[in-house]
DNA sequence: GCCGCTTTACCGGTATCCATGTATTCGCGA
DNA sequence: TCGCGAATACATGGATACCGGTAAAGCGGC
């Protein structure tokens, strides 16, 4: 009996491709599909698959959200994380949400393949150039709590602002669209820096992309 | 006797899973494939493709800069462009350096075979949504010269601190890493920007990451 | 020689970034 | 239900950086 799988990813090219190419192998059986993580919790609930393997970087309802709504309500599943980026915060975010592994879209196929087989063995992994990403960094070794990833959710207004900064908006014609003052938008601006550890408009744009608040 | 087809994109993983989709399809062949586009002139004459379906965002040389290489050697070649972001510039670039079709990664998998079988026919094909961001923005109508593409092109000095302001360093930091004074930096900063049309670090960053210059 | 690249500089208005303080509202757990 | 913390909102002040315009000068290639 093979794996049951389900691809989520918003390029439906890339999806379609995948499951071609995934269904050519043996004891992988691609069950369904989702162009974001806005219905994966109903989805799985539906077509009941081993494993889901998932982009982390969506519009909409990005990996990180749909990893954390997935464990909720559905705590056996497996899930393997894709991303096009090498993005510490993200591998240590999806991992810890509870992500059976991780591997880049610059990998070969047959990582995916082994990352899927892997996860519904349950045994994490995690391709090469994500673990070596960590162990360079900082993050592993001993002990090696990196960071209370709490203190880095955005809360709801947050989140706006930052979609609006990443579009290339400044301060004062954020507080006009959001009808507050720009002083207001400037300390929002600040939390966000804060929480996420990025120090200018460059990363925080590029952390919007990366988590789908914001569109390359 | 079916087209010879040439991949050229950055993902592994999507490109072997787009050269497993197009080999079930009758008529098409893929004949090689390739990471980016440094050595896009000597594998098309090497392996002689009909089309090369290529990647728009690349590391190191992007779709634009083979797309331009490839024009000047081998004029007869089709080239279908890919990419992840319908981004107005990309196409109005690609398609003025002669691509014959234009697809977002978005688009399902058979646009992207019809795109393949049109530009192998000579016959120009764009994908819906580039269609429609063409037509709604300003670009097209009648005569419709948008703006000389020479003056968009980007010295090698400004190259490099475009590179640097997409990694998040500011103008006194890129003076010292360039071992010239900030207000130089400064001056290229702003050409960059009246150059492309950008008027702020976010646009700035995302149009380096999509041409290649800065990574996510 | 001309043109474009690169470099430097000055000016002025505006925005960013940081610290700090105040106040209201809302949700959650004790 | 009371209280705490988080989210949201606004303000002031200051050092710095950004963004725009303008000017000038050396250098290299065609």
């Amino acid at each position: 009996m093979s794996i049951r799988t389900l691809l989520v990813d918003d390029h439906t090219m890339f999806r379609q491709a995948l499951r071609v190419m995934l269904e050519l192998e043996e004891g992988i059986e691609v069950v369904g599909e989702l162009g974001d993580g806005s219905k994966i919790v109903e989805t799985v609930a539906l077509l009941r698959p081993d494993v889901v393997t998932m982009d982390v970087s969506m519009p909409g309802v990005n990996g990180i959200e749909a990893m954390r709504a997935l464990r909720a309500k559905h705590p056996q599943i497996k899930v393997v994380a894709l991303s096009a980026s090498n993005y510490k915060q993200f591998i240590i975010e999806m991992m810890g949400a509870g992500a059976m592994a991780y591997v880049v879209k610059s990998a070969a196929g047959d990582q995916l393949v082994y990352a899927i087989n892997s996860a519904a063995k349950g045994k994490t992994y995690l391709c090469p150039e994500s673990a070596t990403l960590l162990v360079d960094s900082n993050g592993l070794g001993p002990g090696g709590a990196t960071t209370p990833i709490e203190s880095r959710r955005l809360a709801r207004r947050e989140t706006a602002v930052l979609e609006l900064l990443a579009q290339g908006k400044s301060s004062p014609q954020i507080g006009k669209l959001l009808h507050i003052a720009s002083s207001t938008v400037d300390v929002h601006r600040r939390n966000i820096m804060r929480k996420l550890e990025l120090h200018n408009v460059a990363e925080l744009t590029k952390y919007a992309i990366l988590v789908g608040i914001a569109d390359l």
